[in-house]
DNA sequence: TCAATTTGACCGCT
DNA sequence: AGCGGTCAAATTGA
């Protein structure tokens, strides 16, 4: 089975045991917030695999067109520069709700519209890129479909082994920050967009409850196989910094920002999850 | 003061 | 010609 599909499979997996709990949180639980934020992963988890899916798609074309042009290339000789290598390296997708840093410090070097997508895209490269010559390149866009979520594609790999920050999940105890924006709109503060969070509703979370936590993210590990840092996704969204650019992060007590777009809809999601979890009749009685 | 970001210009590809 | 990606001067802010 190819990593790609494991990866799905994976993602899906997680969103049914995120569910069953969930179930199991509003059975037992008074705490909405957990279950907000639940529910928000969730959603989260199937967007990836769908967009996991896509990308899949597009990463072969990318390789395909690559091949070929490298083919023409060698047979003619032309002086005409090649398609950048970088191309040719692994593109990885991370997409995610909340920070979206991944331990590398990055600077922003350009900003595009770009055409049939109302999100500029932002490109970001490592910081070490002169001094380490590190080839690294990310670029950053906000989905059209769910501007909540970020579409993240590296290209190239780190070879400055200059993570600036450290995983987070020793935490002993961390807050959740929504940003609360006017006409209940849940958005995110990210510097492209001049989003101005108007109410900031924060929820400290229990020690028993970073357990449970660190399982819910945990698929932000996923894809990022080309590094070491293994810990690196998982300590995205134990930092507030939601700027893709220059990551940093230290102190043992971080923020997560979650980004919901409506939760008015959210009560209609859960005769979805019925569907999706194969849990019987008597859960929801 | 210096590092990071912004943004218009430029370049190569299709 | 139009598009995406990069450069680099100007601007910002710590």
């Amino acid at each position: 089975m190819a990593m790609e599909e494991k990866l799905v499979i994976n993602e899906l997996e997680q969103g049914r045991e995120l569910a069953k709990r969930l179930i199991s949180n509003l059975k037992h639980t008074s705490s909405v917030e957990s279950s907000k934020i639940m529910i928000s992963e969730i959603l989260r988890i199937y967007q990836n695999a769908i967009l996991m899916l896509s990308f899949k798609e597009d990463d072969k074309n990318i390789l395909k067109r690559s091949r070929e042009i490298e083919d023409k290339d060698s047979k003619t000789l032309s002086k005409k520069r090649k398609l950048s290598d970088k191309k040719t390296e692994e593109v990885k997708v991370f997409v995610g709700t909340g920070s979206i840093d991944d331990g590398y410090c990055w600077r922003k070097y350009g900003q595009k519209e770009i055409h049939g997508s109302s999100n500029p895209r932002g490109y970001f490269r490592c910081t070490h890129r002169f001094t380490k010559k590190c080839p690294a390149v990310k670029q950053v866009q906000r989905s059209d479909e769910d501007p909540s979520i970020f579409e993240v594609k590296y290209v190239g790999t780190h070879t400055c082994n200059n993570n600036s920050t450290s995983p987070k999940t020793t935490a002993t105890s961390f807050s959740v920050s929504m940003m609360v924006e006017e006409g209940n709109r849940v958005g995110l503060t990210e510097q492209t967009e001049d989003i101005k969070p108007t109410k900031t509703e924060e929820v400290m979370i229990s020690l028993e409850d970073l357990e449970y936590k660190k399982d819910i993210f945990k698929t932000y590990s996923f894809s990022n196989h080309e590094t070491e840092n293994v810990g690196g996704w998982k300590s995205n969204i134990f930092q507030e910094n939601l700027s893709p650019a220059t990551t940093s992060g230290s102190g043992m007590t971080s923020e997560i920002a979650i980004a919901v777009e409506d939760w008015g809809t959210v009560d209609s999601c859960f005769s979805s999850l019925a569907n999706i979890i194969d849990l019987g009749q008597d859960l929801w009685s």
